[in-house]
DNA sequence: GTCTATAATTCGATAGAC
DNA sequence: GTCTATCGAATTATAGAC
């Protein structure tokens, strides 16, 4: 059927995917052990998904999809309420929507932001794929750098651009963990978080 | 024998493993891929090291040790002058010994810093193997930053450290690719890198 | 110390019954 | 759609000759 039990199988597969190739990354995540937590058989990963890979493609699609909508819905926000763009508005519209995960069930969301950030930092093939997703975004981030600090050279805002990712990329990864900047998901604390963020980057991305 | 044809067998295999280590992570990356590249028996790994994980400790320390040692000499110098100890010389020791890698050859170094970086982003084991070799670095950082910045608390501090990590391991990973802050390992570019990342960094480490 | 050969598992993927 | 059973290849690690 390509109904209830079909789709519950599925989501099931994505979840526990997701959550273990957070802790353990790709290679070192097999099929069984996904299968074994989620409860499904082995061949139903190959027959929703096709491959290992494709696998990893949907959950990676999953969560970057929504992200980066939001953050080009910020930043068409931003543009379009006629006051002058300030960097501190700009950080905010990029960290938000990758710490908030507003579409997530609370208990999901810092395992959310935990593979978001090991996507990033993992070897290829999970690499490539990934960073296609955020294309989009980084152009669109680029863009608006650029023209709210005109400036500095587009080699300097490439890098420094970078650096936020780095940045992200920790927090994200290192959600959860103690002594870690995103210790809960609790929209409050992740929107105090942000600010620190903010405060702390802004000064050096003006200089 | 114990003499040069050992140690070159051993050297090759080091040399073979940070580089395949820091392109595939840990479990992405094969004893057989290794002996192969290097020209070396398959067992030859076991007789040197033991096994893959600790082939992968002797990867990492034979990397961490100098850095750290550096770091430490740095700071220790840093204190020894006498005239007050700036933000700016703090976050200098702590970037300069992991980008200039001074005892590596030049055609090696952008490869020890893809592969220091990727020790820290890492999934188990290799997070902690590495965690290990810069707990006593990080604790030295932390103490002076708290002296020098008495106005923070220690829970800002360690979260700021956290971000001059997230930094430097993006710098590292990064190293060599099109685009990236640290594009060649000559002294003079590594730097100019340094002194663009302090700049940047400083004035939200006051904030 | 270096080698061949192989043990003992484990992997992703698939065929075919139901 | 879900299951069992299995293929073929790859993995780390070791035993033992030289």
């Amino acid at each position: 059927m390509s109904t209830a039990a079909a789709n519950q199988t599925k989501q099931q597969i994505l979840d526990v995917a997701e959550e273990l190739f957070a802790t353990h990354g790709f290679t070192g995540t097999t099929l069984r052990a996904i299968v074994g937590a989620a409860g499904v058989n082995l061949a139903a990963v190959h027959y929703h998904f096709g491959s290992k890979e494709e696998l990893l493609c949907a959950v990676v699609k999953r969560r970057a999809q929504p992200v980066v909508a939001r953050q080009l819905q910020c930043l068409a926000e931003l543009e379009a309420v006629g006051k002058p763009v300030t960097v501190e508005a700009i950080l905010t519209a990029f960290f938000e929507p990758c710490l908030q995960l507003f579409y997530q069930k609370a208990s999901r969301r810092t395992i959310a932001a935990q593979f978001m950030g090991r996507c990033r930092v993992e070897p290829e093939p999970v690499q490539t794929i990934a960073s296609a997703e955020f294309s989009e975004s980084q152009a669109a981030f680029l863009d608006i750098l650029q023209r709210v600090l005109p400036d500095q050279t587009r080699s300097q805002l490439l890098w420094k651009f970078d650096l936020l990712v780095a940045v992200l990329i920790r927090v994200q990864t290192e959600a959860g963990k103690p002594g870690a900047l995103l210790r809960s998901s609790e929209p409050d604390d992740v929107q105090q978080a942000i600010n620190q963020l903010v405060r702390f980057l802004t000064p050096g991305m003006r200089a």
